[in-house]
DNA sequence: GTGAAAGCGCTAACAA
DNA sequence: TTGTTAGCGCTTTCAC
């Protein structure tokens, strides 16, 4: 029946051409001390029998199975979609394989794929931590295994491992800046978690400007939110409930964003007339809402890229000296749309 | 230096325990045969040398890694990226993992993509098949290795595989139906590429939707374009530039469909008023777009769960009996927003 | 209830 | 230039 099923291995190769497996090997891996003309008996044969090399078990023989393992939040967000094709295409250049975890920004599905790849033996992994997590005892695991641990994005400085961030404050600093060079004065902010380092970053910068422009800190204008659709709607109630509203807001990404225009749409305030918004992360929704939103853009597939190019050049360095972490970071660009501009 | 890398095995459990590797392996695994004191203290060492079981050993061994392969044409589409998350869900549960691969739509990574699979020994491929891919010969190879496949959503019926689609047919149908109810005459489709079948179909069902209400077919007002953004912007100039321009249009898909608004947008038009427009797939942007895209629902976590519950199903039969493929069919949803409600 | 031994498919010393 | 041999870590048949 299924005589269609091949289980073809360098054994059976080395028999057809009456050589051993060990020069099989050696042949389809391009050794450099193996005559041409071997090779490229052992190639058609392979073809003809139509061989598929068995990476399981090349793995077990060298200790590594040229994978690399990445964690993410969530595939739904286009911002982590396109970091990972940054990744991939740095990856796909070395003949590395890439496996994509998603968490779903819990705690819990952040350990088992910790737990998952360090099963797997990925070669090194990359992580962006979920926003629920606030224990990092998995990855100073993953460390302690000497499995090299590259952060991005939702990077923590504590683990003391290396990472790819755009710089947070300083894309809330420009942010916060251009709202109030349109003119804005009561600039709220619609924070996250304030555990996750990259949110906390953005608080500050918004406060750094502020003060930079002699605009007094209110802190009735600063709410915390859970970072999502939902969230961002409801602090922008809160907000608009005030005595005094803001006339412009800062969200720390841009499904708070999203959130907050709805709530500002549902009570007939225009924007950026009466109150003007600008987000966070570049997400692709933003371009194609009415107001087209104004956001931070953070070179996603820059980020994805140098992260795995930081993760091959730490699998390169002795045991030893990939403790040594280094921290890049990438500069942010303010993307201006027409929920921000006010002047011509 | 780096004596926090362990590399614990079973025989340092067994070492310990001064039994052998061999018992040590069937207390983890909870064998029946092994007293439940000895699995008491093997657990309780193997906690305490932080043992980590090599699965690619495991694998090896077995002749199966545990692992689904998953095949998309991108992770920046938020509807593949619902699908993976349905079959994540069924994955976790039978303690599957899930190895997801970008073909970025196209041929040439797909190919790629198949060959790692194969390579990785994964024990099943789910696949979603490329915009830009028509011969299927690397999916033939799957089956003829014996390696169950399934497809999803871009599914093919020349595979003689089992698959998981919604009604595209029906999707279409119904939306256009709901247009011709809604008041429109000369309805405009901006198609895809028709050897991709789920585009085929939906062409058809907006054919059969006119014929049934006796609305005259016009060829001038079906253009086939590449399924982006920019391709609907294009499809859709094309089509106001016409004599007489549409008074609605049903496209392929959402990205599509965006273009298209963008389109009427830049010539003064109104939606749904002037041109009514539906979509297909139910993006995530198409909520918070103005006017709010009208779309059909595919049930993507569904279809996820769907087609990794037909993967374990294969999986359990015997070689022979999985030749038979089976087909699942979901039933589309009509999500109607502002961009074609005329009616109250 | 546990041990001994073999082998999954591949690669790398070491030999020749 | 190629062969011999051993072993990566795990599981399982066959003993006892």
């Amino acid at each position: 029946m299924s005589d269609l099923i091949s289980k073809i291995t360098i054994a059976d190769i080395a028999r057809v051409l009456h050589i051993t497996p060990a020069t099989v090997s050696r042949a389809l891996n391009n050794h450099p001390g193996i005559k041409e003309e071997t090779k490229k008996r052992v190639r058609e044969i392979a073809v003809q029998l139509n061989y598929q090399p068995n990476k399981i078990a090349s793995s077990l023989r060298l200790g590594r199975s040229n994978i690399l393992g990445v964690i993410i939040p969530s595939a739904e967000i286009s911002f982590f979609g396109s970091v990972v094709h940054g990744i991939e295409k740095i990856a796909n250049e070395k003949n590395y394989n890439v496996l994509i975890y998603q968490t779903n920004e819990q705690f819990d599905y952040e350990k088992k794929g910790v737990q998952t790849f360090l099963q797997s033996r990925v070669d090194v992994v990359l992580a962006s931590i979920s926003k629920e997590t606030i224990n990092l005892d998995h990855f100073a695991e993953i460390k302690k295994r000497g499995v090299p641990l590259i952060l991005f994005d939702r990077a923590n400085d504590q683990l003391g491992v290396s990472s790819v961030v755009v710089n947070d404050y300083t894309g809330a600093f420009e942010a916060t800046k251009h709202l109030i060079q349109q003119g804005c004065r009561r600039i709220a902010h619609i924070g996250g978690q304030q555990h996750v380092t990259i949110f906390n970053q953005r608080l500050k910068g918004y406060i750094d400007a502020l003060n930079v422009h002699n605009i007094p800190l209110n802190d009735d204008l600063i709410l915390h939110g859970k970072v999502s659709i939902e969230s961002g709607r409801a602090c922008m109630h809160a907000l608009l409930q005030k005595h005094e509203p803001p006339d412009a807001v800062f969200a720390v990404e841009d499904f708070t964003a999203l959130g907050a225009m709805q709530a500002i749409k549902s009570v007939g305030a225009r924007m950026p007339e009466d109150i003007a918004i600008i987000g966070f992360a570049n997400e692709a929704f933003g371009e194609f809402i009415t107001p087209s939103l104004s956001t931070v853009n953070q070179q996603t597939v820059k980020m994805g890229e140098e992260a795995a190019k930081l993760a091959f050049d730490i699998l390169l360095r002795s045991a030893e000296n990939r403790l040594q972490a280094r921290k890049l970071i990438l500069q942010p660009e303010l993307i201006i749309r027409e929920s921000s501009r006010r002047l011509p």
